[in-house]
DNA sequence: GGGCGTTTTTACAACGTTATACAGCCCGAC
DNA sequence: GTCGGGCTGTATAACGTTGTAAAAACGCCC
C-alpha cells in the first residue's frame, strides 16, 4: 500500500502536521526535527498524494490543451511550446484532440472531457461564437486563434488577415496574377474565413479579380485534402500561376499533385503555405510559408490562463503574436519585385 | 462558488448520500426521489468534483503517455491512437514529452513529472535497462518499443530486427549492393541498435559486407539530422546505392540532400524509411517505409496498463504488433527481383 | 523561578466524495 | 399480530492533505 503522511508520522513519532511542514518547507521547524522526519520519509519512500493535496487546495496543477489534430505538426509544435511554458510554472498539460469537429469542441469547452483541470486552452476550428455564450463551466478558458466577435474570454492569435495579405502580396510581387486559395472549409471555419478575406482584400488592392472559382473547399486540412482540392482546380480547367494554401500540409499536398502533372514549382505555379512546419523545409521544393511565433503563442496562452485562476473576472484581452513570411524555393522569384 | 453534493442535498431536502446515489445510478432509489434530486441537480448546475471522487476511490481516471517528441508525426499519430483507446475505457490521457533524453526519461519513469496518474505508458529512447531496476513508483508502467533485457514491465513493440531485415532485403532484391544505415544514435539508443542489427544480419545473409563506414550517427531523429548525416556520407566520398534510415523524417532529410546534389531517388539511390508517416506519401518522391500498426500499439498499450491497475503482479508480457513494408516510389524497381 | 514573548509542534476541522452499516418501511407468511 | 426479509434512505467515517488555532517548549529578563 502507498505510504501516507500518517505512516511517516507514526514512524518518526511526530504529528502528521509536522511531517507536512517538513514536506512543505515550513520555516519553523528545527534542523534536528527536519532531519529526523526526512529520514523517515526516505526510509519509507513517502511521496505526497497530489489528489489529496489538490482536493485540499482547490487546484489540480493541470491545464488542458485541446487541439484539432495532433497529426498536424503545427499543433504538435504548439503543444510542445505549451507544455514547456506550463512546466515553467509547475503546471502539467493534459492534451485532448477534437478533430476540429464542432460537437467535440463544444463538449470540450463545457468540460465534459476532462474535469480535473484548473484551466483550458482551446484551439477551435468550427466552434461558433454562440456555442460559448451559454458556457456554464467555471474553469478559465483561453482561445487560440482569432475570433471575430466579442466573448468574455482571452484570445491569443496572430493577425490572420494581415498575414494572408502579406502572403498574397508576396505572390503578386512575383508577378503572379491568378492566385488560388486552397483550404476554405465550406465557410464553416472562422480562421479559414479570415485568411480568405485577406486573400480577397489583397487581390482587390492590387486590382486583381478575386474569382470564386479560385477558392477551393476542403473537408479537412491534411495533405490529402490539399491534393484533392488542387486536382479539382486543375480538372476544372483552371491554371492559376500561384496558390496560397490554408496551411503547409494542404500546400504540400497540392505541390505533390502539381509534380504529378508535370507542373513546376515555382516556375509554373508559385506556392505559399501557412504555419511554417519543419516538413516544408525538407521537400524537393522547400515551401514559402507564413511563420507564426509558436513559442510566443504557447507562452501567452499559458500565462493568460494561469492569470485567470484567481477567478478575478477582469476584461477579456486579445493577444497578438508575431508572424513573418519565411521565403523559400516555392516562391523563388524570376526578378521578384520587392514584396 | 462551485456546487457540491451538500448544496444539492440541502436544496432537495435529502441526505448527501442519497444525492450521491442518484448521481451514481444506485439501483435502490425510487423514481420519485430520483426525479426530485435530479431537479435540484439541474437547477443548481451540480457537477461532480473528480478530484474528490478520485481521492475516495483511489483512481484518477488519467494515464500518462510519455513520448520522445510530439513534433515527429509518428508519435503524434501514436498519441492519437492511445487517446482514442483510452477514451473507450473512460480514461483521459496526459501527454508528456521527454525529448528522448535519458534524464528526462528517468524522471518520468519515477513519476516526478505527473503524479496524479493511474498508469504510465513510456516510449523510451535512451533509457537504459538499469534505470528501471530501482524504480520505486507503484503506478503500473508499460514500455513502448523493444527492450533486450527482461524487466518486470509489459512491452509493446514490433519486431524491429525483423522489420529492418525486411527493409534491407527489399533493397537487396532491387539489386542494390551498398546499403547505408542512417540514424544510429552513437550506440545510445536500444531501438536504433536493433535496427542496425537487422541491417547487419540481412547484409550478412546476402553475403554483402556491413561496412561501418556506411553507418551514420545522428544526434536526434529529425529531418535536419538525416540531412546532415547524408551529407557527411557523401562528403566522405561514399556513394551507396541505397539508404535505410532509422525513420521517415531522417529519410526525408536525406532525400533532400540527395536532391540538392543532383542524385536521383530511386535511380541512383533507393531509400527506405521507418514509421510510414503521412508526410512520406506526399513528397515529390514518395517514400517506401516500414509501417507499424500504430492503432494496435496504442490499443495494446492502453489495455495492458489498465489491466495492471488492480495491482495483481502477474508475469510481464511482451506484445508484438504487426508491421508491413509499404512500397512507394523511393524504391521503385528497375526489374526488381521479388522481395 | 515566575512572567512574557517567540519559536516549535500539535489537534482538529475541513476539502467533496463514496463505502459501510444501520434504521425505517412495507409486505407477506406463519 | 409478530416476525423475517427485501427495499429505501440516512448518519458516519473514511480517503490524504493543509489551514487554523491553540498548546507546548524555549529563551530571556527581572
Amino acid at each position: 500500500m502507498r505510504v501516507s503522511l500518517k505512516d511517516v508520522a507514526a514512524h518518526a513519532g511526530v504529528s502528521v502536521k509536522t511531517v507536512s511542514n517538513v514536506v512543505n518547507d515550513y520555516p519553523y521547524v528545527t534542523a534536528a526535527m527536519r532531519e529526523r522526519v526526512q529520514r523517515s520519509i526516505d526510509e519509507l519512500g513517502y511521496r505526497p498524494n497530489l489528489t489529496a493535496r489538490h482536493l485540499r487546495k482547490g487546484r489540480t496543477g493541470i491545464i488542458a490543451l485541446a487541439l484539432p489534430e495532433l497529426g498536424n505538426p503545427y499543433f504538435a509544435e504548439l503543444a510542445a511550446a505549451v507544455i514547456d511554458a506550463a512546466a515553467a510554472h509547475d503546471y502539467t498539460v493534459l492534451l485532448d484532440h477534437t478533430g476540429g469537429r464542432r460537437e467535440q469542441e463544444i463538449l470540450v469547452s463545457q468540460g465534459f472531457r476532462a474535469r480535473v483541470i484548473d484551466g483550458l486552452i482551446l484551439s477551435p476550428i468550427e466552434l461558433e461564437t454562440e456555442d460559448l455564450r451559454d458556457r456554464t463551466e467555471d474553469v478559465p478558458l483561453v482561445l487560440l486563434g482569432e475570433r471575430d466577435y466579442d466573448l468574455p474570454y482571452d484570445h491569443i492569435a496572430i493577425d490572420n488577415v494581415a498575414a494572408a495579405r502579406a502572403a498574397v502580396r508576396h505572390l503578386i510581387g512575383l508577378g503572379r496574377r491568378e492566385v488560388a486559395f486552397i483550404g476554405d472549409r465550406r465557410g464553416r471555419s472562422e480562421p479559414a474565413q479570415l485568411r480568405v478575406r485577406g486573400w480577397r482584400e489583397e487581390l482587390a488592392a492590387a486590382g486583381l479579380p478575386a474569382d470564386d472559382g479560385l477558392v477551393a473547399d476542403t473537408d479537412g486540412w491534411g495533405h490529402a485534402d490539399g491534393a484533392a482540392a488542387m486536382a479539382r482546380i486543375l480538372e476544372a480547367g483552371r491554371r492559376p500561376d500561384a496558390v496560397f494554401a490554408y496551411n503547409d500540409l494542404v500546400a504540400i499536398g497540392a505541390m505533390r499533385v502539381l509534380h504529378e502533372r508535370g507542373l513546376r514549382v515555382p516556375e509554373d505555379i508559385a506556392v505559399v503555405g501557412f504555419d511554417d512546419v519543419v516538413e516544408g523545409r525538407f521537400g524537393a521544393v522547400t515551401l514559402t510559408s507564413v511563420s507564426p511565433d509558436k513559442e510566443a503563442i504557447g507562452r501567452l496562452a499559458v500565462e493568460s490562463v494561469l492569470a485567470r485562476l484567481g477567478g478575478k473576472p477582469s476584461e477579456p484581452r486579445r493577444f497578438r503574436a508575431d508572424h513573418r513570411l519565411a521565403e523559400r524555393e516555392s516562391t523563388l522569384g524570376r526578378g521578384a519585385a520587392n514584396a
